[in-house]
DNA sequence: TTAAGACATAGATGAGTGTAAATATTTAGG
DNA sequence: CCTAAATATTTACACTCATCTATGTCTTAA
């Protein structure tokens, strides 16, 4: 149960990007989260996950995705869940990713300024 | 006048990121202009410009904002306005440039799915 | 206990990136 | 013209990053 607010959501309920201007530590708190989705793999492994039945994957299903080994999507996701962009659970053998779609709201809200 | 679409507009207004999964194109696409804004320096730009009055700032009233030189932050508006993200415009001595509101919403309707 | 499969970590490497110093370009004034 | 000011470009460098190979860990099944 995590209850801090993360960088984005201490800004983007009323603060979008247009708004006024961020602040030096305001912006180092959200570009880690734009630079863990700004490559091409990641941006594609948040999609399919965020698009797949039920809202998860497995990394099995993932894999298979790539032209890419498998350390180097394991590397991404990593990224990905240290970023808060996608949840990890282990059951059983395999591993299920889920995507942080509230945490994809705030960005879009601080980005745009008028997601809802 | 350009009027042909950019990355994020051939996909934004019907495809967000979890609907259904990106192209391994579109997310090409669509990845460069995160990289752009996933940089601390370059998001204060966007915010320090779209939020400045008129929407618009010279060079001038940026590069006081930092503690960086000026031919750093030039290449900092060079890769927003390679981008697309920033608009420029020089007049007499001065540059000034503008955010391109209508590229950051596209990107925010991509990323969270619910802009308007 | 052994073996196999799913996933992660470690180490190495080549490409890309943020920054500064030096220099160039453009414009307005004298 | 010449100079000064505003901005951009070039060059160089330290650092980060995406990727691979090799290896490790964990879980299930035999």
């Amino acid at each position: 149960m995590n209850l801090e607010l993360t960088p984005v959501q201490t800004v983007a309920c009323c603060s979008p990007l247009s708004r006024e201007p961020l602040s030096a530590s305001e912006a180092e708190g959200i570009a880690p989260l734009l630079k863990a989705l700004a490559d091409p793999v990641r941006l594609r492994l948040m999609s399919l996950v965020a698009s797949h039945e039920g809202g998860e994957a497995c990394v099995c299903d993932l894999n298979g995705a790539f032209d890419l080994s498998q350390p180097t999507i394991s590397h991404h996701l990593k990224i990905l869940h240290g970023a808060g962009l996608l949840e990890r659970e282990k059951r059983g053998v395999w591993v299920y990713y889920r995507a942080r779609t509230d945490a994809l709201a705030n960005l879009a809200a601080l980005i745009g300024g008028q997601s809802r």
